[in-house]
DNA sequence: TCAACACATGAACACTTGTTCATATGAAAG
DNA sequence: CTTTCATATGAACAAGTGTTCATGTGTTGA
């Protein structure tokens, strides 16, 4: 009974050479988080809707909750997650916030999805 | 006291053209909830570093943990969970299950997702 | 200066999600 | 067949997430 890692496959051997080069081009962990923290923010649908709602028009607030048909705390919540991950930003005008894409890879993002879902 | 929409605000008679407009440019609520379930599969890092792995090359499940340091059990947990939204997919080869990208789109998606990432 | 309105925020809660641990399945080699 | 090895899976648990409810903040207009 040597120790042995519990979690291995015999021999990875077989295919060593595959896996070494495999793990030089991976980037960053950092890299990977910050990439799955990005996608994140769309896979939430309330979020998926805001940002569909921004790509056709800037909107304050309480029109994107009238619009969406949810409530306005709820809205707002997703967009101060939005907003830290700088996907939208916000001016006020007036009594109300107008929110808008800050970034245009959101279009880019979504519509790759878009092409995948839509088959 | 009359009764009342406790989410409106008092006008959105002042932008009611643009958010009649946007609302029927809306996609159906079940696309958004399919496009929000696709990017979920991007928005952990577990499910990031498999699908990276997998864009460089097909790869069993065994050398999948061990190259990326997570137990085989998380992997394949993970793994049905990509088969499901038909991410990936896989064949057997002698005793190793074999996993591959099952769609190109999932490349254009993560290099979207890069580009805004990497600035 | 005060009331009304648009929006933000904290706490609480239900729900979802990912991991571990233990064990099951199932092909393959002896 | 029987054992071994690669993978799958179920249960349990901890941590994360999104909504609601109640209330706070700040701006506008009377």
């Amino acid at each position: 009974m040597e120790e042995k890692n519990e979690l291995l496959c015999d021999e990875p051997a077989a295919h060593l050479d595959v896996v070494d080069r495999v793990r030089d081009v991976l980037p960053e962990d950092d890299t990977l988080y910050e990439l799955a923290d990005l996608f994140k923010m769309f896979g939430d649908s309330t979020r998926m809707k805001i940002l569909f709602v921004l790509m056709e028009s800037e909107m304050c607030v309480c029109d994107i909750a009238e619009l969406l048909g949810i409530s306005q705390s709820a809205i707002s919540h997703q967009l101060r997650i939005l907003k830290q991950a700088k996907l939208i930003s916000s001016r006020r005008e007036g009594k109300n916030i107008v929110c808008f894409l800050a970034d245009d890879h959101v279009r880019s993002i979504i519509d790759q999805g878009l092409n995948h879902v839509l088959e």
